[in-house]
DNA sequence: TTTCAAAAAAATCTCGAGATTTCGTTGACG
DNA sequence: CGTCAACGAAATCTCGAGATTTTTTTGAAA
Protein backbone atom coordinates (compact mmCIF):
# COMPACT_ATOMS: atom_id res chain seq x y z
CA UNK A 1 0.00 0.00 0.00
CA UNK A 2 1.58 3.21 -1.24
CA UNK A 3 1.24 6.56 0.98
CA UNK A 4 -0.84 8.18 -1.58
CA UNK A 5 -3.44 5.14 -1.45
CA UNK A 6 -3.08 5.03 2.01
CA UNK A 7 -4.46 8.60 2.52
CA UNK A 8 -7.10 8.44 -0.22
CA UNK A 9 -8.80 6.03 1.07
CA UNK A 10 -8.53 7.70 4.90
CA UNK A 11 -9.72 10.86 3.28
CA UNK A 12 -12.50 9.32 1.17
CA UNK A 13 -13.59 7.34 4.71
CA UNK A 14 -14.13 10.71 6.63
CA UNK A 15 -15.65 12.15 4.19
CA UNK A 16 -18.11 9.45 3.93
CA UNK A 17 -18.51 9.33 7.53
CA UNK A 18 -18.75 13.16 7.87
CA UNK A 19 -16.04 13.79 9.80
CA UNK A 20 -15.47 16.45 7.08
CA UNK A 21 -18.44 18.52 6.67
CA UNK A 22 -19.99 18.95 3.42
CA UNK A 23 -18.96 21.94 1.79
CA UNK A 24 -15.81 22.27 3.95
CA UNK A 25 -12.79 23.22 2.90
CA UNK A 26 -9.63 20.32 2.37
CA UNK A 27 -6.69 22.62 3.22
CA UNK A 28 -3.87 21.33 2.05
CA UNK A 29 -1.57 22.57 4.99
CA UNK A 30 -4.21 21.42 7.38
CA UNK A 31 -4.53 17.92 6.20
CA UNK A 32 -0.89 17.64 6.34
CA UNK A 33 -0.67 18.20 10.14
CA UNK A 34 -3.83 16.05 9.73
CA UNK A 35 -2.90 12.87 8.79
CA UNK A 36 0.93 13.35 8.58
CA UNK A 37 1.55 13.36 5.30
CA UNK A 38 3.43 15.59 2.90
CA UNK A 39 1.98 18.19 0.45
CA UNK A 40 3.02 16.49 -2.54
CA UNK A 41 1.04 12.72 -0.92
CA UNK A 42 -2.52 14.98 -0.65
CA UNK A 43 -2.36 16.53 -4.18
CA UNK A 44 -2.32 13.31 -5.48
CA UNK A 45 -4.88 11.55 -3.33
CA UNK A 46 -7.13 15.02 -3.24
CA UNK A 47 -7.93 14.76 -6.89
CA UNK A 48 -8.76 10.96 -7.07
CA UNK A 49 -11.21 12.48 -4.49
CA UNK A 50 -12.93 15.22 -7.05
CA UNK A 51 -12.63 12.39 -9.65
CA UNK A 52 -14.97 10.24 -7.54
CA UNK A 53 -17.55 12.86 -7.16
CA UNK A 54 -16.93 13.34 -3.12
CA UNK A 55 -14.41 16.57 -3.48
CA UNK A 56 -14.67 19.66 -6.09
CA UNK A 57 -11.30 21.61 -7.04
CA UNK A 58 -11.06 25.21 -8.15
CA UNK A 59 -7.90 26.58 -9.15
CA UNK A 60 -5.74 29.02 -6.77
CA UNK A 61 -8.41 28.54 -4.17
CA UNK A 62 -7.87 24.20 -3.17
CA UNK A 63 -10.17 21.38 -2.69
CA UNK A 64 -13.46 21.08 -0.85
CA UNK A 65 -16.04 18.62 0.55
CA UNK A 66 -18.83 18.50 -2.39
CA UNK A 67 -21.70 20.85 -1.38
CA UNK A 68 -25.03 19.44 -0.66
CA UNK A 69 -28.59 21.23 -1.58
CA UNK A 70 -32.16 19.81 -1.48
CA UNK A 71 -31.93 19.84 -5.35
CA UNK A 72 -28.92 18.31 -5.82
CA UNK A 73 -29.68 15.30 -3.73
CA UNK A 74 -33.24 14.88 -5.49
CA UNK A 75 -31.59 14.72 -9.04
CA UNK A 76 -29.25 12.22 -7.37
CA UNK A 77 -31.80 10.22 -6.18
CA UNK A 78 -33.87 10.16 -9.20
CA UNK A 79 -30.45 9.41 -11.05
CA UNK A 80 -30.13 6.13 -8.30
CA UNK A 81 -33.90 4.77 -8.38
CA UNK A 82 -33.39 4.50 -12.53
CA UNK A 83 -29.67 3.14 -12.57
CA UNK A 84 -30.14 0.88 -9.52
CA UNK A 85 -33.99 -0.55 -10.70
CA UNK A 86 -32.48 -1.23 -14.02
CA UNK A 87 -29.29 -2.85 -12.45
CA UNK A 88 -31.29 -4.95 -9.82
CA UNK A 89 -33.80 -6.27 -12.73
CA UNK A 90 -30.91 -7.54 -14.82
CA UNK A 91 -28.89 -8.55 -11.41
CA UNK A 92 -31.80 -10.92 -10.03
CA UNK A 93 -32.65 -12.16 -13.83
CA UNK A 94 -29.15 -12.81 -14.49
CA UNK A 95 -27.83 -13.39 -11.29
CA UNK A 96 -26.01 -16.93 -10.55
CA UNK A 97 -25.75 -19.21 -7.49
CA UNK A 98 -22.93 -17.79 -6.39
CA UNK A 99 -24.17 -14.51 -6.73
CA UNK A 100 -27.03 -15.90 -4.46
CA UNK A 101 -24.74 -17.23 -1.92
CA UNK A 102 -22.93 -13.78 -1.46
CA UNK A 103 -26.00 -11.55 -1.60
CA UNK A 104 -26.97 -13.98 1.40
CA UNK A 105 -23.70 -13.37 3.27
CA UNK A 106 -23.83 -9.55 2.54
CA UNK A 107 -27.54 -9.57 4.22
CA UNK A 108 -26.78 -11.88 7.15
CA UNK A 109 -23.25 -9.60 7.81
CA UNK A 110 -25.41 -6.42 7.38
CA UNK A 111 -28.56 -7.65 9.85
CA UNK A 112 -25.59 -8.62 12.54
CA UNK A 113 -23.92 -5.54 12.62
CA UNK A 114 -25.29 -2.95 14.94
CA UNK A 115 -26.21 0.26 13.08
CA UNK A 116 -25.33 2.63 16.11
CA UNK A 117 -21.38 2.70 17.68
CA UNK A 118 -20.39 2.92 21.37
CA UNK A 119 -20.74 6.69 21.22
CA UNK A 120 -24.18 7.06 19.64
CA UNK A 121 -22.79 7.53 16.49
CA UNK A 122 -23.56 5.60 13.25
CA UNK A 123 -21.32 2.87 13.41
CA UNK A 124 -18.93 2.48 10.38
CA UNK A 125 -19.26 -0.93 10.57
CA UNK A 126 -22.52 -0.74 9.83
CA UNK A 127 -21.77 1.82 6.55
CA UNK A 128 -19.51 -0.61 5.12
CA UNK A 129 -21.72 -3.41 5.50
CA UNK A 130 -24.24 -1.42 4.30
CA UNK A 131 -22.53 -0.30 1.13
CA UNK A 132 -21.50 -3.89 0.85
CA UNK A 133 -25.13 -5.08 0.50
CA UNK A 134 -26.23 -3.09 -1.74
CA UNK A 135 -23.51 -3.43 -3.85
CA UNK A 136 -23.85 -6.96 -3.81
CA UNK A 137 -27.34 -6.95 -4.31
CA UNK A 138 -26.86 -5.22 -7.93
CA UNK A 139 -23.20 -7.48 -8.22
CA UNK A 140 -25.81 -10.05 -11.09
CA UNK A 141 -25.79 -8.11 -13.21
CA UNK A 142 -22.39 -8.50 -15.87
CA UNK A 143 -22.38 -5.05 -17.15
CA UNK A 144 -19.23 -3.74 -15.46
CA UNK A 145 -19.38 0.07 -16.16
CA UNK A 146 -23.19 0.68 -14.89
CA UNK A 147 -22.23 -0.93 -11.73
CA UNK A 148 -19.36 0.88 -11.58
CA UNK A 149 -21.60 4.11 -11.97
CA UNK A 150 -24.19 3.18 -9.47
CA UNK A 151 -21.54 2.34 -6.63
CA UNK A 152 -19.99 5.86 -7.31
CA UNK A 153 -23.88 7.72 -7.08
CA UNK A 154 -24.42 5.49 -4.12
CA UNK A 155 -20.97 6.95 -2.49
CA UNK A 156 -21.58 10.66 -3.08
CA UNK A 157 -25.35 10.05 -1.70
CA UNK A 158 -23.54 8.48 1.76
CA UNK A 159 -22.44 11.99 2.46
CA UNK A 160 -25.60 13.06 2.67
CA UNK A 161 -26.56 10.72 5.03
CA UNK A 162 -23.63 11.32 7.20
CA UNK A 163 -24.44 15.03 7.30
CA UNK A 164 -28.48 14.52 8.27
CA UNK A 165 -28.27 15.01 12.43
CA UNK A 166 -31.05 12.67 12.63
CA UNK A 167 -29.97 9.17 11.68
CA UNK A 168 -32.32 7.51 9.05
CA UNK A 169 -32.83 4.79 11.23
CA UNK A 170 -35.32 6.91 13.45
CA UNK A 171 -38.75 8.24 12.01
CA UNK A 172 -40.17 4.70 12.94
CA UNK A 173 -38.65 3.29 9.77
CA UNK A 174 -37.47 -0.68 9.79
CA UNK A 175 -34.24 -0.13 7.96
CA UNK A 176 -33.89 -3.97 8.26
CA UNK A 177 -36.98 -5.43 7.39
CA UNK A 178 -36.59 -3.06 3.97
CA UNK A 179 -32.87 -4.96 3.58
CA UNK A 180 -34.32 -8.11 4.25
CA UNK A 181 -37.59 -7.70 1.81
CA UNK A 182 -34.84 -6.64 -0.96
CA UNK A 183 -32.69 -9.70 0.14
CA UNK A 184 -35.57 -12.38 -0.20
CA UNK A 185 -37.12 -10.96 -3.41
CA UNK A 186 -33.77 -11.09 -4.65
CA UNK A 187 -33.33 -14.99 -4.04
CA UNK A 188 -36.90 -15.44 -5.01
CA UNK A 189 -36.43 -13.71 -8.10
CA UNK A 190 -39.33 -12.20 -7.67
CA UNK A 191 -38.52 -9.00 -10.41
CA UNK A 192 -41.10 -6.97 -9.94
CA UNK A 193 -40.61 -6.92 -6.32
CA UNK A 194 -37.13 -6.36 -5.76
CA UNK A 195 -37.56 -3.69 -7.84
CA UNK A 196 -40.87 -1.93 -5.97
CA UNK A 197 -38.79 -2.78 -2.94
CA UNK A 198 -35.06 -1.24 -3.67
CA UNK A 199 -37.22 1.44 -5.52
CA UNK A 200 -38.71 2.54 -1.80
CA UNK A 201 -35.57 1.74 -0.24
CA UNK A 202 -34.21 4.86 -1.97
CA UNK A 203 -36.78 7.05 -2.06
CA UNK A 204 -37.79 7.02 1.42
CA UNK A 205 -33.90 7.66 2.75
CA UNK A 206 -34.14 10.30 0.24
CA UNK A 207 -37.32 11.82 2.04
CA UNK A 208 -36.47 11.26 5.58
CA UNK A 209 -33.15 13.23 4.84
CA UNK A 210 -35.01 16.34 2.78
CA UNK A 211 -37.57 16.52 5.89
CA UNK A 212 -34.64 16.76 8.19
CA UNK A 213 -32.54 19.48 5.91
CA UNK A 214 -36.11 21.14 5.87
CA UNK A 215 -36.45 21.28 9.97
CA UNK A 216 -32.55 22.30 10.26
CA UNK A 217 -33.37 25.47 8.13
CA UNK A 218 -36.32 25.82 10.01
CA UNK A 219 -34.64 26.22 13.39
CA UNK A 220 -32.09 28.01 12.25
CA UNK A 221 -34.18 30.53 10.34
CA UNK A 222 -36.08 30.89 14.01
CA UNK A 223 -32.43 31.44 15.25
CA UNK A 224 -31.29 34.13 13.39
CA UNK A 225 -34.83 35.69 14.11
CA UNK A 226 -34.50 35.56 17.88
CA UNK A 227 -30.46 36.81 17.93
CA UNK A 228 -31.39 39.66 15.45
CA UNK A 229 -34.14 40.66 18.20
CA UNK B 1 -5.10 28.14 -15.32
CA UNK B 2 -2.97 26.67 -13.06
CA UNK B 3 -0.28 24.54 -14.62
CA UNK B 4 -1.65 21.28 -13.29
CA UNK B 5 -5.33 22.02 -14.79
CA UNK B 6 -3.17 22.94 -18.73
CA UNK B 7 -1.39 19.41 -18.21
CA UNK B 8 -4.73 17.58 -17.30
CA UNK B 9 -6.80 18.95 -20.45
CA UNK B 10 -3.36 18.14 -22.97
CA UNK B 11 -3.25 14.69 -21.68
CA UNK B 12 -7.29 14.62 -21.54
CA UNK B 13 -7.33 15.90 -25.67
CA UNK B 14 -4.29 13.28 -26.14
CA UNK B 15 -5.36 10.12 -24.50
CA UNK B 16 -9.49 11.50 -26.54
CA UNK B 17 -7.61 11.54 -29.93
CA UNK B 18 -5.19 8.49 -29.99
CA UNK B 19 -2.02 10.37 -29.47
CA UNK B 20 -1.15 8.01 -26.32
CA UNK B 21 -2.32 4.07 -27.41
CA UNK B 22 -4.97 2.59 -24.95
CA UNK B 23 -3.34 0.16 -22.49
CA UNK B 24 -0.25 1.75 -23.04
CA UNK B 25 1.74 3.41 -20.36
CA UNK B 26 1.84 6.46 -18.65
CA UNK B 27 5.63 7.21 -17.37
CA UNK B 28 5.77 10.22 -15.19
CA UNK B 29 9.64 10.19 -16.46
CA UNK B 30 8.67 10.72 -19.76
CA UNK B 31 5.90 12.95 -19.48
CA UNK B 32 7.99 15.25 -17.84
CA UNK B 33 10.14 15.94 -20.90
CA UNK B 34 7.18 15.27 -23.36
CA UNK B 35 5.05 17.97 -21.75
CA UNK B 36 7.41 19.97 -20.14
CA UNK B 37 6.61 19.65 -16.69
CA UNK B 38 7.66 18.57 -13.05
CA UNK B 39 6.47 15.23 -11.14
CA UNK B 40 4.63 17.07 -8.56
CA UNK B 41 2.67 18.49 -11.67
CA UNK B 42 1.94 15.40 -13.37
CA UNK B 43 1.50 13.67 -10.24
CA UNK B 44 -1.50 15.84 -9.72
CA UNK B 45 -2.91 15.57 -13.12
CA UNK B 46 -2.94 12.30 -13.74
CA UNK B 47 -5.70 11.05 -10.73
CA UNK B 48 -7.97 12.53 -12.45
CA UNK B 49 -7.36 10.89 -15.47
CA UNK B 50 -8.45 8.05 -13.22
CA UNK B 51 -11.43 9.53 -11.90
CA UNK B 52 -12.45 10.06 -15.41
CA UNK B 53 -11.81 6.72 -16.30
CA UNK B 54 -9.76 7.29 -18.93
CA UNK B 55 -6.90 6.01 -17.12
CA UNK B 56 -5.81 3.34 -14.80
CA UNK B 57 -3.13 3.88 -11.58
CA UNK B 58 -1.69 0.65 -10.13
CA UNK B 59 1.15 1.43 -6.68
CA UNK B 60 4.34 1.24 -7.86
CA UNK B 61 4.05 0.44 -11.26
CA UNK B 62 2.27 3.69 -12.59
CA UNK B 63 -0.39 5.00 -15.05
CA UNK B 64 -1.54 3.67 -17.88
CA UNK B 65 -4.30 4.64 -20.69
CA UNK B 66 -7.60 2.27 -20.14
CA UNK B 67 -7.05 -0.81 -21.84
CA UNK B 68 -9.53 -1.17 -24.60
CA UNK B 69 -11.74 -4.72 -25.25
CA UNK B 70 -14.73 -5.98 -27.47
CA UNK B 71 -15.85 -6.84 -23.86
CA UNK B 72 -15.82 -3.42 -22.51
CA UNK B 73 -16.62 -1.95 -25.75
CA UNK B 74 -19.75 -3.73 -26.03
CA UNK B 75 -20.60 -3.53 -22.15
CA UNK B 76 -19.84 0.34 -22.29
CA UNK B 77 -22.52 0.80 -25.56
CA UNK B 78 -25.43 -0.82 -23.63
CA UNK B 79 -24.79 1.76 -20.70
CA UNK B 80 -24.38 4.55 -23.05
CA UNK B 81 -28.11 3.35 -25.09
CA UNK B 82 -29.71 3.05 -21.71
CA UNK B 83 -28.44 6.43 -20.19
CA UNK B 84 -28.32 8.62 -23.01
CA UNK B 85 -31.90 7.13 -24.74
CA UNK B 86 -33.41 8.21 -21.20
CA UNK B 87 -32.18 11.47 -21.25
CA UNK B 88 -32.58 12.40 -24.62
CA UNK B 89 -36.03 11.61 -23.99
CA UNK B 90 -36.49 13.81 -21.43
CA UNK B 91 -34.36 16.45 -22.81
CA UNK B 92 -36.83 16.70 -25.86
CA UNK B 93 -39.50 16.80 -23.52
CA UNK B 94 -38.75 19.32 -21.38
CA UNK B 95 -35.91 21.17 -23.17
CA UNK B 96 -36.91 25.20 -23.48
CA UNK B 97 -36.05 27.37 -26.88
CA UNK B 98 -33.00 28.54 -25.44
CA UNK B 99 -31.65 24.44 -25.94
CA UNK B 100 -33.45 24.33 -29.02
CA UNK B 101 -31.18 27.61 -30.38
CA UNK B 102 -28.14 25.40 -28.45
CA UNK B 103 -28.91 22.37 -30.37
CA UNK B 104 -29.09 23.87 -33.90
CA UNK B 105 -26.07 25.96 -33.10
CA UNK B 106 -24.12 23.19 -31.85
CA UNK B 107 -25.39 21.26 -35.41
CA UNK B 108 -24.42 23.50 -37.65
CA UNK B 109 -20.82 23.88 -36.37
CA UNK B 110 -20.57 20.07 -36.43
CA UNK B 111 -22.16 20.27 -39.85
CA UNK B 112 -19.45 22.67 -41.34
CA UNK B 113 -16.35 21.38 -39.76
CA UNK B 114 -14.55 18.71 -41.71
CA UNK B 115 -14.02 15.45 -40.81
CA UNK B 116 -10.90 14.51 -41.82
CA UNK B 117 -7.66 17.23 -40.96
CA UNK B 118 -5.10 18.25 -43.80
CA UNK B 119 -2.26 15.25 -42.55
CA UNK B 120 -5.45 12.68 -43.21
CA UNK B 121 -6.05 12.37 -39.36
CA UNK B 122 -9.51 12.56 -37.80
CA UNK B 123 -9.83 16.35 -37.41
CA UNK B 124 -9.66 17.71 -33.61
CA UNK B 125 -12.13 20.11 -34.28
CA UNK B 126 -14.27 17.96 -35.46
CA UNK B 127 -13.99 15.90 -32.63
CA UNK B 128 -14.90 18.52 -30.38
CA UNK B 129 -17.93 19.93 -32.41
CA UNK B 130 -18.75 16.20 -31.98
CA UNK B 131 -18.38 15.89 -28.55
CA UNK B 132 -20.52 19.43 -27.86
CA UNK B 133 -23.74 18.52 -30.21
CA UNK B 134 -24.39 15.10 -28.29
CA UNK B 135 -23.73 17.18 -25.07
CA UNK B 136 -26.13 19.84 -25.78
CA UNK B 137 -28.61 17.35 -27.26
CA UNK B 138 -29.15 15.77 -23.27
CA UNK B 139 -28.68 18.75 -22.12
CA UNK B 140 -32.41 20.01 -21.93
CA UNK B 141 -32.72 17.14 -19.34
CA UNK B 142 -32.35 19.13 -15.93
CA UNK B 143 -30.12 16.02 -13.99
CA UNK B 144 -27.08 17.42 -13.55
CA UNK B 145 -25.84 13.94 -12.31
CA UNK B 146 -27.30 11.50 -15.00
CA UNK B 147 -25.63 14.28 -17.73
CA UNK B 148 -22.63 14.29 -16.16
CA UNK B 149 -22.54 10.18 -16.13
CA UNK B 150 -23.25 10.59 -20.08
CA UNK B 151 -20.31 13.11 -20.94
CA UNK B 152 -17.82 10.00 -18.59
CA UNK B 153 -18.72 7.22 -20.39
CA UNK B 154 -19.18 8.85 -24.20
CA UNK B 155 -15.05 10.35 -23.27
CA UNK B 156 -14.45 6.76 -22.24
CA UNK B 157 -16.49 5.25 -26.12
CA UNK B 158 -13.96 8.41 -27.95
CA UNK B 159 -10.63 6.43 -26.72
CA UNK B 160 -11.90 3.60 -28.79
CA UNK B 161 -12.79 5.39 -31.98
CA UNK B 162 -9.22 6.85 -32.31
CA UNK B 163 -8.03 3.35 -31.34
CA UNK B 164 -9.80 2.16 -34.85
CA UNK B 165 -7.88 2.15 -37.74
CA UNK B 166 -10.46 2.88 -39.90
CA UNK B 167 -12.75 5.82 -39.39
CA UNK B 168 -16.12 5.29 -38.35
CA UNK B 169 -16.50 7.74 -41.42
CA UNK B 170 -16.47 5.27 -43.98
CA UNK B 171 -18.47 2.04 -44.46
CA UNK B 172 -20.32 3.70 -46.35
CA UNK B 173 -22.04 5.27 -43.19
CA UNK B 174 -23.48 8.95 -43.76
CA UNK B 175 -22.87 10.43 -40.25
CA UNK B 176 -23.78 13.72 -41.19
CA UNK B 177 -27.15 12.66 -42.06
CA UNK B 178 -27.43 10.76 -38.72
CA UNK B 179 -26.69 13.88 -36.79
CA UNK B 180 -28.62 16.18 -38.78
CA UNK B 181 -31.71 13.03 -38.28
CA UNK B 182 -31.01 13.43 -34.23
CA UNK B 183 -30.88 17.50 -34.46
CA UNK B 184 -34.16 17.44 -36.95
CA UNK B 185 -36.43 14.77 -35.02
CA UNK B 186 -35.01 16.83 -31.27
CA UNK B 187 -36.69 20.10 -33.08
CA UNK B 188 -39.91 18.33 -33.68
CA UNK B 189 -39.99 16.81 -30.29
CA UNK B 190 -40.36 13.59 -32.00
CA UNK B 191 -39.74 11.71 -28.86
CA UNK B 192 -39.34 8.10 -30.98
CA UNK B 193 -38.17 9.26 -33.85
CA UNK B 194 -35.27 10.57 -31.57
CA UNK B 195 -34.60 7.91 -29.09
CA UNK B 196 -34.70 5.32 -32.58
CA UNK B 197 -31.99 7.64 -34.36
CA UNK B 198 -29.93 8.29 -31.44
CA UNK B 199 -30.18 4.48 -30.33
CA UNK B 200 -29.10 3.46 -33.36
CA UNK B 201 -26.33 6.56 -34.08
CA UNK B 202 -24.38 4.60 -31.19
CA UNK B 203 -24.98 1.25 -31.89
CA UNK B 204 -23.99 1.68 -35.60
CA UNK B 205 -20.51 3.23 -34.21
CA UNK B 206 -19.91 0.55 -32.10
CA UNK B 207 -20.76 -2.56 -34.73
CA UNK B 208 -17.79 -0.48 -37.13
CA UNK B 209 -15.54 -0.51 -34.04
CA UNK B 210 -15.79 -3.70 -33.44
CA UNK B 211 -15.78 -5.31 -37.19
CA UNK B 212 -12.45 -3.03 -37.44
CA UNK B 213 -11.29 -4.94 -34.31
CA UNK B 214 -11.99 -8.27 -35.57
CA UNK B 215 -10.57 -7.29 -39.11
CA UNK B 216 -7.31 -6.57 -36.77
CA UNK B 217 -7.10 -9.39 -35.01
CA UNK B 218 -7.40 -11.56 -38.01
CA UNK B 219 -4.81 -10.17 -39.85
CA UNK B 220 -2.53 -9.85 -37.00
CA UNK B 221 -3.33 -14.03 -36.33
CA UNK B 222 -1.98 -14.17 -39.87
CA UNK B 223 0.95 -12.05 -39.58
CA UNK B 224 2.00 -14.55 -36.74
CA UNK B 225 1.61 -17.67 -38.95
CA UNK B 226 3.39 -15.74 -41.96
CA UNK B 227 5.95 -15.38 -39.30
CA UNK B 228 6.52 -18.37 -37.48
CA UNK B 229 6.34 -20.27 -40.94
C1' DT C 1 -20.38 53.58 12.18
C1' DT C 2 -19.33 52.33 7.56
C1' DT C 3 -16.23 51.98 3.62
C1' DC C 4 -12.10 51.40 1.38
C1' DA C 5 -7.20 50.48 0.78
C1' DA C 6 -2.85 48.76 2.12
C1' DA C 7 -0.17 45.49 4.65
C1' DA C 8 0.41 41.03 6.80
C1' DA C 9 -0.58 36.21 7.10
C1' DA C 10 -1.75 32.00 5.16
C1' DA C 11 -2.43 28.83 1.59
C1' DT C 12 -1.65 27.25 -2.90
C1' DC C 13 1.46 26.17 -6.74
C1' DT C 14 5.74 24.51 -8.56
C1' DC C 15 10.01 22.37 -8.53
C1' DG C 16 14.11 19.27 -7.94
C1' DA C 17 16.59 15.78 -5.02
C1' DG C 18 17.00 11.52 -2.39
C1' DA C 19 15.05 6.83 -0.81
C1' DT C 20 12.66 2.71 -2.23
C1' DT C 21 10.79 -0.58 -5.40
C1' DT C 22 10.27 -2.78 -9.81
C1' DC C 23 11.79 -4.52 -14.25
C1' DG C 24 15.11 -6.19 -17.67
C1' DT C 25 19.67 -8.26 -18.35
C1' DT C 26 23.37 -11.08 -17.60
C1' DG C 27 25.55 -15.01 -16.09
C1' DA C 28 25.99 -19.43 -13.83
C1' DC C 29 24.08 -23.83 -12.75
C1' DG C 30 21.31 -28.09 -13.51
C1' DC D 1 18.91 -25.82 -23.83
C1' DG D 2 16.09 -24.22 -20.11
C1' DT D 3 15.75 -22.29 -15.37
C1' DC D 4 16.90 -19.48 -11.69
C1' DA D 5 19.32 -16.01 -9.05
C1' DA D 6 21.93 -11.84 -8.67
C1' DC D 7 23.12 -7.45 -10.55
C1' DG D 8 22.18 -2.91 -12.68
C1' DA D 9 19.22 0.54 -14.71
C1' DA D 10 15.04 2.93 -14.55
C1' DA D 11 10.89 4.38 -12.64
C1' DT D 12 8.12 5.31 -8.79
C1' DC D 13 7.42 7.32 -4.21
C1' DT D 14 8.18 10.84 -0.81
C1' DC D 15 9.62 15.04 0.97
C1' DG D 16 10.71 19.97 2.02
C1' DA D 17 11.71 24.74 0.22
C1' DG D 18 10.81 28.87 -2.51
C1' DA D 19 7.60 31.76 -5.61
C1' DT D 20 2.98 33.33 -6.46
C1' DT D 21 -1.76 34.14 -5.28
C1' DT D 22 -5.60 34.58 -2.18
C1' DT D 23 -7.56 35.77 2.15
C1' DT D 24 -7.67 38.18 6.38
C1' DT D 25 -6.50 41.86 9.30
C1' DT D 26 -5.58 46.44 10.34
C1' DG D 27 -6.09 51.23 10.17
C1' DA D 28 -7.41 55.57 8.36
C1' DA D 29 -10.75 58.54 6.15
C1' DA D 30 -15.54 59.93 5.11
Amino acid sequence: MTRAEEIYQRLRADILNGRHEPGSRLRVEALKEKYGASSGVLREALPRLVGQGLATFAPQQGFRVVTVSPEHLEELTEARVFIETHLVRESVTAGTIEWESDLLAAHHHLARVPFFGDAGEINEGWLNAHARFHRVLLEGCPNRPLRDIATQLREVAEVYRCWARTPTEHSGRDIAAEHKAMCDRAIERDVPGVVEALSRHITITTRLLLDDYRRREEESRQDRGASST
